[in-house]
RNA sequence: GCCCCCAUCGACUAGCGGUCCAGGUCGCGGCCCUUUCAAGGCCGUCGCACGGGUUCGAAUCCCGUUGGGGGCACCA
């Protein structure tokens, strides 16, 4: 039987860090075993949904790249077809009325059990599980009845789902089996912890995929970064591509033990695939970034200032305050005396060419005069022409400034 | 409280009884390079939670302790 997996986002808020990483391992399931991979919104619960939350989930996905094989299907258009299995339950006595709603007589006895494909056996006593609500009194059916009832409509092979699911498996297999249905094969990845092994929240840094997006992560990176987050082909790899990630992935190197987020690592690998790309599609990806965050600055100049970022920043959310003396005035600033500054001027004023190579020379011809070492000399030049100790190289720099602003900033300073 | 699960450097992990006085990557420290910041190069630091077994032999298997995580809704 061909493989056929799903995401089953709720609608109540951004995508999560977790949610996607839980998304991705399906996603490298069903690309893996050439099979499917749906998604499912979980929506019974209308009082929770949050306006535009599933549009948002869908956006996150394609911009990492984790394309869906069929139209997402909403779990509240099978409100029909839930209760009427509850009615059929009842009618065959394993399920009974109450209060309005419709519960399902779990067993007392033994135990339910099943072998996960990322942690092995798992059993629970029968003794420890509550008779469960299938159909609320109002008519919708529990997540624990939907879901499980969507994966035997679907065809669902494998429930690739977080840990924080465990618990409920018993629960559903049960019901599964009550209606004479195949079980899938069920597979609990570990959660995603913050930096101190808590729960990951607001407070570790950006938990949603909109926010790493806002501050310049480029997806093939962050699909990298979230694919090693709880698994790993071998203990030398790591850094794959997207296919790459596919070829290798597989369920048994999936870790049972939650990992920890570390922002660190995510950075540094960012930067290793932002230095990777060739210059001309390293420009375009930092055009669209900027363009994407309401920047309306000159193309032609983000293009020509890109080759001077790309070894400097991690992250393409740095470039407006590593490189934005381009596109702005700049404070007028001075440190120590202005003598170099004044000399840096009078060198530029008439320079010929004015290329990053000439600009070089004279500076260095300045620094000489004065007795200056390079350190102490170009600090000095840096700060009046770009208003910061902390720059891309200072001489590519003022030839994309222009000899008019830089000399406009260099007199200002001096 | 009850149920389930997990446990290798600070972090992500490799390891599935001998090839491990434990390997890779991030981070961290040092040095080199250097116009700042990065990048790069070299070197280094740090770990099998603890206690019992099993075995000729255990990071690897079993039991317990401790620690951590998850769950106990007419939420998903």
């Amino acid at each position: 039987m061909s493989v056929r997996v799903r995401m089953a986002p709720s609608p109540t808020g951004a995508l999560h860090i977790g949610g996607v990483r839980t998304a991705l391992f399906n996603w490298l399931y069903a690309r893996n075993k050439s099979g499917e991979f749906l998604v499912r919104i979980e929506n019974t619960d209308t009082s929770r949904e949050v306006e535009g939350a599933v549009q948002h989930a869908l956006d996150s996905l394609a911009w990492l790249g984790l394309d869906w094989d069929k139209p997402p299907t909403f779990q509240l258009d099978r409100l029909d077809d839930c209760r009427r299995v509850a009615e059929q339950l009842v009618a065959d006595g394993v399920a009974y009325e109450d209060e309005g709603a419709i519960r399902f007589r779990m067993p007392d006895e033994g135990t339910t059990s099943w072998v996960d494909a990322v942690r092995g056996e798992i059993s629970f006593p029968n003794e420890s599980l509550e008779d469960l609500v299938l159909v609320r009194a109002d008519g919708r059916p529990t997540y624990n009845f939907a879901s499980p009832m969507e994966d035997v409509w679907d065809g669902i092979t494998h429930v690739i789902r977080g840990e924080d699911h465990v618990s409920n498996t018993p629960k559903q297999i049960n019901i599964i089996r009550a209606v004479g249905a195949e079980l899938p094969i069920y597979a609990h990845v570990p959660n995603v912890m913050g930096s101190d092994g808590k729960k990951l929240s607001k407070r570790h840094g950006a938990t949603g995929v909109d926010e790493l997006r806002a501050q310049g992560y480029y997806a093939p990176a962050l699909l990298n970064f979230l694919a090693l987050l709880g698994w790993a082909p071998d203990g030398e790899t790591t850094i794959m591509s997207r296919d790459a990630l596919v070829e290798r992935f597989s369920l048994e190197h999936v870790s049972p033990s939650p990992s920890q987020f570390d922002y660190d690592k995510l950075d540094w690998m960012n930067g290793v695939y932002l230095r990777a790309l060739p210059v001309d599609e390293y420009a375009d990806v930092l055009l669209a970034y900027l363009r994407e965050q309401d920047y309306d600055w000159d193309e032609q100049l983000i293009r020509a200032a890109a080759p001077l970022v790309q070894e400097k920043i991690a992250k393409l959310g740095e470039f407006p305050a590593f490189a934005g003396f381009l596109f702005h005035d700049v404070e007028a600033s001075v440190d120590g005396d202005g003598a170099v500054v004044a000399a840096a001027r009078d060198a530029l004023a008439e320079l010929e060419p004015f290329t990053a190579e000439a600009i070089e020379s004279a500076l260095r011809a300045v620094l000489e005069t004065l007795g200056l070492k390079p350190r102490q000399g170009f600090q000095p030049i840096r700060i009046a022409v770009t208003g910061s100790k902390i720059s891309p190289g200072l001489f590519e720099s003022i030839e994309l400034l222009g000899r008019e602003t830089t000399l406009a900033r260099l007199s200002a300073a001096a």
